[in-house]
DNA sequence: CTACCGCTCTGGTAACTACCACTAGACAAA
DNA sequence: TTTGTCTAGTGGTAGTTACCAGAGCGGTAG
């Protein structure tokens, strides 16, 4: 087992130790339903204050993980699957999570002027001059999945060009290394809808299909808008997952 | 503006704070975008320890109404709708907070067999003896919004008979005060169906129309399963929302 | 046998101290 | 003007100490 270090290193200790006792309980080492060693042994265990270590726990019991009891003490989740709680992902990181291997058809990238409802949720005047629109098939195994439109503004009514984009990659790289924007968290809204002819040629279904539509406003660390994202989702293929708490 | 104590007093220091603070935000005088007090000015206005109004914040950061950020200060979030993080709630909870009228119509209660599937969510064996099932129509302002199913099981193989159930009006009044049992997480599970001619007849749509599948799985304090709800809400009446975070 | 007390374990709250990392503005140097 | 450095202020991490409150167990008085 690592011990616990401070000097040259950024990474807290508190967090560090979170993965620790994460890892043992992971791996079986601290069975659930049984305690964990209490907060004042583990002063001696990992030559930690006790501040720390209740702040590890403090992460571990929002994550899920460990649940605590007064007078008793604190105790791994019985949980078979460790689900994090209504965790803000990416397409990508949702499906390889669920165990499938995901994948994307760009249909189209570019400059165009967001509807009204687009507008309304990013907070722009309506009408609006052309934004960033990516427009691409998900897919699952290799099979579609779904069928993702997405929005984007900057800051100080800077834009991104295409070919800026196609140089990074990645949107979410280029967005943190150029804007220093780090998506934190997210509203998102779930309903019913029936594929339209179009849709179901590209999600190759048929037409009138029961869809699961989803709709997600992303907010960065100062809580700004940059982010509109709408995903339409096979009815036989999706099922959306949430952790509700208290 | 009420001091804070201690003596005489259960609510923790921190607690105290952080409804006082909320209360400043709610009311406008914290307007949003704007910072607060640093951490160093409350302990001289508050007379509490940085310690406490850490403590205070870090509850406030959690519920959405501040963020921080290093270096620079703690602001009031801009939000508009101050919405709980995926906040385990009850269907009427839920529809209250959307300015929607509550109701429900009492289809069938009893005791069955409980299905494969509820066994193996709620950890039974399969087949199991009848445990107590409540089937009931879900109204929003007084027409069709769901239709619910539900199965409970009690700790020690203990059952609730109905006329213990209709003693106490609420379920949930029941399980707390007689079995101590308190709703803490659940997992719930979102997708989409298509309504059966006998589900299409209650909610009245057509045979067919598309709807909003729910399954829930509730745990108590100690982590134990104690509940499965399964809801098929009208694909036309209804949305599901979340906030999502990190 | 039962009921009660008290001890000792647990996590929860709180204060105080110290230092680190980041931000932003002031100010000097190029 | 531009660039860099310094510095005061902010939140972040960490240790230490102290006491409170709930749980569980054993012993004792009834």
């Amino acid at each position: 087992m690592p011990d616990i270090v401070n000097p040259e290193d950024i990474t807290p200790r508190y967090y560090q130790l979170a993965n620790i006792l994460r890892e043992r309980i992971t791996s079986g080492e601290l069975p659930p339903q049984r305690p964990i060693p209490s907060e004042r042994q583990m002063e001696e265990i990992y030559s930690v204050s006790r501040t720390t270590i209740r702040q590890a726990l403090d992460l571990l019991e929002r994550q899920g993980y460990v649940y605590r009891e007064h007078g008793r003490g604190t105790f791994v989740s019985p949980q078979k699957l460790q689900k994090p709680i209504s965790e803000l992902t990416s397409f990508s990181e949702d499906m390889k999570r669920r165990g499938i291997e995901p994948g994307q058809k760009i249909l189209e990238i570019g400059l165009a002027v967001p509807p009204e409802k687009v507008c309304r949720h990013l907070e722009l005047s309506h009408p609006h001059p052309p934004i960033l629109r990516i427009h691409r098939l998900r897919l699952g195994d290799g099979t579609p999945m779904g069928l993702q439109t997405s929005y984007y503004v900057m800051p100080d009514g800077n834009d991104i060009s295409v070919e800026e984009l196609e140089s990074y990659g990645s949107i979410y790289r280029l967005l943190q290394e150029k804007f220093h924007i780090i998506p934190t968290e997210a509203d998102e809204t779930l309903e019913v809808a029936l594929a339209t002819p179009a849709e179901a040629a590209l999600l190759q279904i048929k037409a009138g299909s029961p869809l699961l539509l989803s709709e997600r406003i992303t907010y960065s660390q100062n809580r700004r808008v940059f982010e509109f994202v709408k995903i339409l989702y096979r009815g036989d293929r999706y099922t959306y997952t949430a952790k509700l708490i208290r």
